[in-house]
DNA sequence: ATCATAAAGTCAAAGAAAGTCAAAGTCAAA
DNA sequence: TTTGACTTTGACTTTCTTTGACTTTATGAT
């Protein structure tokens, strides 16, 4: 059994604890499950990623923490299966078929549909736009 | 809890009760809150900078003072000027310092502010990302 | 003018967290 | 049995905070 395993598992817990919201001490957490503490990171970048609909925030220095955030992605089936509908490729039309049904739909504001449009535009690459929108959407979902 | 969040979180408290126009004297907070002196500059400096829309002003020796200046910058000539210092290429550094620079300023929302973000990380090009930036304020000027 | 006192400012050292990265280990699949 | 993905570890880096000794500036009394 990995002790990894054994990291995440206690994470979900936690995060289950805190309403999907948790903010935690990376130092507290190593010694109490046993490892370093950058195995933490290393947990936290291979599981809970942007892709699995969490967010991570964090800060160094006395009084530092790691924010762990679960987006529920089941709490909305539209989002969710507008989430996955997206796929990993979006070519820049699509892409903006996209925004306007997130504005439409009223899941973003005017203001931020022209700054996800603008952006948009500068990015070259298929697979980069389709992750971006998708990144966005979590964001949004917090 | 930081004991440096404590004296924001007072200085703000008597900034607001006093019309964003505050005078205070730095040992008298220091010890109603407990701490060195000094410590009242380090949150100065690090939390009531220029950036985020303070101007602080002092005296020393006898009937010294510190006074803390919240001000509202005119929006447009603001903008103006921002979008002047930008210039033709951005890496992504320098990106994330001037979206760090709307948000505190209030010209974006944090809502607006991940957006740009997340979509300025898949922008590969510096000049792209200038230019995105750049149409972006545009947009927001209108 | 000079000196005592009263502020505030500066700066560097020490402390407290988190981040990065590469080396070494594990293990299953080809 | 070699390869490659995933894991574990620890040294080193970066960021932020706390503290205190020392400096500078202002006021007022002698």
């Amino acid at each position: 059994m990995l002790i990894s395993d054994e990291i995440a598992r206690v994470i979900e817990e936690m995060l289950a604890g805190a309403n999907g919201d948790l903010e935690l001490q990376r130092n507290t957490l190593a010694s109490r499950v046993g490892c370093v503490p950058s195995q933490i990171n290393y947990v936290i970048t291979s599981r809970f990623t942007p892709e699995r609909g969490y967010i991570i925030e964090s800060r160094r220095g006395g009084g530092g923490y790691i924010r762990i955030i679960k987006v529920d992605v089941d709490r909305d089936r539209y989002l969710m299966h507008f989430f996955a509908s997206i796929g990993d490729s979006l070519d820049a039309k699509t892409f903006g078929g996209y925004v306007k049904t997130l504005l439409h739909n009223q899941f973003i504001t005017e203001r931020e549909a022209e700054i996800v449009r603008t952006l948009g535009e500068k990015i070259d690459d298929d697979g980069k736009r389709a992750d971006g929108l998708r990144q966005v959407l979590l964001k949004l979902m917090k």
